[in-house]
DNA sequence: AGCACGCCGACT
DNA sequence: GTCGGCGTGCTC
């Protein structure tokens, strides 16, 4: 490089997908003028290439001009995302301390992160000629494949070779021949997904509050705002989703509809392509690399209307952006568990905001975030709290199992409630969050229990397939019945796990047939569909399974519902714990009593007691957040301040402890604004798959003042040399203190 | 994250 | 005597 063209030089800034949180500077291709902030480059990097991220250019760098490297080449002619979202991107990256090129990662595709070209799959599409226009096709009878293939393109306009291979046997001879004879022209063009359908279901007529929440929701369009819509079940918040959604596509706008769990997605998938007649794309990870590539493109290229997808779509670029919708907006799987540790319900507020567009949340158990934000009058609240049709809602039972016989976990009480139940034909839904056996297997003799030698619990029996099982780390071992401890004492199982139940459950009503829907009993593909269909058609009396029930499916049947164990959710040292559990107990009842049929929720606990259970119970859903939110707030907890929580875990139980008591010290050294410091601390299960982890827990009630905080902290514990031993993360604003 | 450099055990 | 174990350090 000749020094005298230095002044000339253009350096690129570049955000690579590394875990360090600084930006590579590179020397930008001689031969382009301008490089566009946002385009993916290739870059030399070490030894090998990479995908990065033009974040800024510069006409200086920190790195000797000499020592820089050269940009191999630039993936895009334009960036793929617009200003507002690589704001977004440097937001988050802020935000959640997470470095730039691991936060772009995420929002792009795998696909475009390996440096695949932002083009749609092209297909092939024929179309006739100015000379085909002036042909008769009489005139091709002596060839008649080649005449058939003719006509046929000359009444479609135009034929796409996937839908000529589809009707067509032999076609390519006779296209080349009319392509040859000049007959035909050959065309490339990006494959449209699907042609929706024409006829579309019409609206539903609105209830009184869905049409109050439609005209205020409509209202608000144009504009950011953020609006809680609090429907309970089977109250149709899909419906008045789907009348706005019609709103934002006459204004030929696009809408990003975000689900917790891609189980769900199928169901509004059917649902929104019975009503709208707008391509519909679909983004999860279950989809295969190129299905997610295409998805994102559609919506970047404004060539689809309606995104659906789980946490990971909130980044879809719009080219014309028009309403974000987050349904079941409390779910805790909205905020991603590892690595980039964003909240998708906190960041789709901020893109709102930045694209200037709405955003609403659907649920029928809001978060006490949320609610405590409505309050504030941050969002408005909008309500649905009449059920559609003449469904009731359902009545609640606590059963107090202290001191009662269970057999296997039931009671005396509820084993008549289900026969009742039985003798009238309905269907009994029980709830049980624990698979296997039993969680634990003891001596009764010695006492000797079962337990990992990886992590800090015990090994869960699982009878069905003759082995004991770590949940952890999936360790596992043949069940023995000698203590290999004392070699005399026999090994029994303590405590309840829905195999143990199911098994008694047949013993107790042996001419009824007994469903288990948990994880080992669903692992086929469609082995969940499977048994969901069997229960919709009547075919199974007793559903026994764990939360992944919980959620989204209907049985109309289903009469009573009976969670076997509410105490786990009371007793946990997590303040997290009771707001997850009502909104399960609510999520839970939803499913009972639908159609015509009066339901009952049975709750079996040791706390019937419980201050927040009985409100929830007697006054409801609302009445238990006000009275938790007051907790919370007399607590200083969590959103009456702001909490961030630094984990750090290894091999030797010694050095993320080490560290972070440095981090601690490095902390009293630069905290000048009150930000508490708790711990550390082991994490409440210390030794997962043979590491021990180590947490500790920042909070402020001003949540400035812990983001200030950790923009001092987090740059230097990079290069802290306790660090270099250990794994560490920040997670701010954490859901499960784990 | 990769990938190399770098010092200590069981093998042709 | 070497092959390779994964500890630590760097990447513009």
């Amino acid at each position: 490089m000749a020094n005298s063209t230095t002044q000339n030089l253009l350096i690129i800034k570049v955000a690579i997908a590394i875990p360090i949180d600084k930006l590579f500077d590179y020397l930008a291709p001689q031969n382009i003028n301008h490089i566009a902030i946002g385009t993916r480059v290739i870059v030399p990097f070490g030894k090998s290439k990479k995908v990065g991220f033009v974040v800024d250019k510069s006409k200086n760098s920190d790195i000797k001009i000499d020592r820089l490297k050269q940009v191999i080449e630039v993936l895009d002619d334009a960036p793929l995302i617009n200003k507002k979202d690589f704001q977004l991107l440097q937001w988050a990256s802020r935000y959640y301390h997470y470095p730039l090129g691991e936060v772009f990662s995420a929002a792009f595709p795998v696909s475009l992160r390996k440096g695949k070209k932002a083009i749609l799959p092209q297909q092939t599409v024929y179309r006739l000629s100015a000379k085909g226009e002036c042909l008769n096709a009489e005139q091709l009878k002596r060839t008649p494949k080649q005449q058939q293939i003719f006509q046929l393109i000359q009444s479609a306009k135009y034929l796409s070779s996937s839908i000529l291979s589809q009707t067509e046997t032999n076609w390519r001879p006779a296209i080349k021949t009319l392509l040859a004879k000049d007959l035909i022209l050959a065309e490339l063009q990006a494959k449209v997904p699907g042609n929706p359908v024409a006829d579309t279901e019409k609206p539903l007529q609105a209830n009184d509050q869905q049409s109050h929440a439609i005209n205020q929701l409509i209202e608000k369009l144009g504009q950011f705002s953020v609006s809680l819509l609090e429907g309970i079940t089977g109250s149709g918040k899909t419906e008045v989703y789907m009348q706005v959604i019609q709103k934002v596509l006459d204004l030929g706008q696009q809408v990003i509809v975000l689900l917790p769990e891609i189980t769900l997605t199928p169901q509004l998938e059917n649902r929104f392509k019975q009503r709208f007649s707008v391509v519909i794309s679909i983004s999860h990870s279950k989809l295969t690399e190129t299905q997610r590539h295409c998805a994102w493109l559609e919506m970047q290229q404004g060539q689809s209307a309606i995104l659906l997808g789980t946490r990971s779509a909130l980044f879809t670029p719009l080219k014309n952006p028009g309403l974000i919708i987050l349904d079941e907006e409390h779910d805790s799987s909205f905020k991603q568990q590892e690595g980039f540790r964003f909240s998708a319900r906190d960041v789709a507020i901020v893109r709102g905001k930045l694209l200037n567009i709405p955003v609403i949340l659907g649920t029928a158990t809001p978060s006490l975030e949320s609610l405590h934000n409505a309050e504030k009058k941050r969002y408005q609240l909008l309500h649905l709290s009449e059920r559609a049709g003449s469904a009731t809602k359902p009545e609640f039972l606590l059963f107090d199992i202290r001191n009662k016989k269970l057999q296997d976990g039931l009671s005396e009480p509820l084993i008549n409630h289900i026969k009742k139940t039985l003798a009238k034909k309905q269907q009994v839904l029980l709830f049980l969050n624990r698979r296997g056996f039993a969680p634990v297997q003891i001596c009764h003799n010695c006492a000797w229990v079962a337990r990992c030698h990886r992590c800090d619990t015990s090994l869960v029996i699982h009878a069905n397939d003759g082995v004991l099982r770590c949940h952890h780390c999936g360790y596992q071992q043949h069940l023995s019945t000698h203590c290999p401890a004392c070699k005399t004492g026999e090994l029994r199982p303590i405590g309840l796990g829905t195999e143990r139940v199911e098994r008694r459950l047949i013993e107790l009503f042996p001419q009824h047939s007994v469903a288990r829907l948990d994880r080992d009993s669903t692992q086929g593909k469609g082995s969940l569909e499977n048994h969901l269909d069997r229960i919709t058609q009547g075919k199974i009396d007793i559903i026994l399974g764990t939360q992944m029930l919980a959620k989204g499916h209907h049985f109309p049947n289903v009469t009573l519902v009976a969670i076997l164990d509410v105490d786990s959710g009371l007793f946990s040292i997590d303040f997290h714990a009771i707001e997850k559990l009502a909104q399960l107990i609510i999520q839970v009842a939803g499913r009972a009593g639908r159609a015509e049929k009066p339901g009952k929720v049975i709750l079996q606990t040791r706390q019937p007691e419980h201050p927040l259970l009985t409100i929830l119970l007697k006054q409801g859903y609302n009445s238990f957040a006000k009275k938790a939110l007051i907790e919370r707030q007399q607590a200083d907890l969590p959103p009456f301040s702001s909490q961030a929580l630094l984990r750090s875990y290894a091999k030797n139980p010694s050095d993320p402890l080490i560290f972070l008591q440095k981090v601690s010290q490095l902390i009293q050294q630069y905290n000048h604004l009150n930000t508490q410091v708790l711990g550390p601390v082991s994490a409440p299960m210390a030794k997962r798959v043979g590491n021990f982890h180590f947490q500790l827990l920042l909070q402020n009630s001003q949540r400035k003042n812990l983001q200030s905080l950790l923009d001092q902290i987090i740059p230097l514990l990079y290069s802290l040399k306790e660090s270099k031993k250990v794994r560490w993360s920040v997670d701010v604003d954490p859901v499960d203190l784990y």
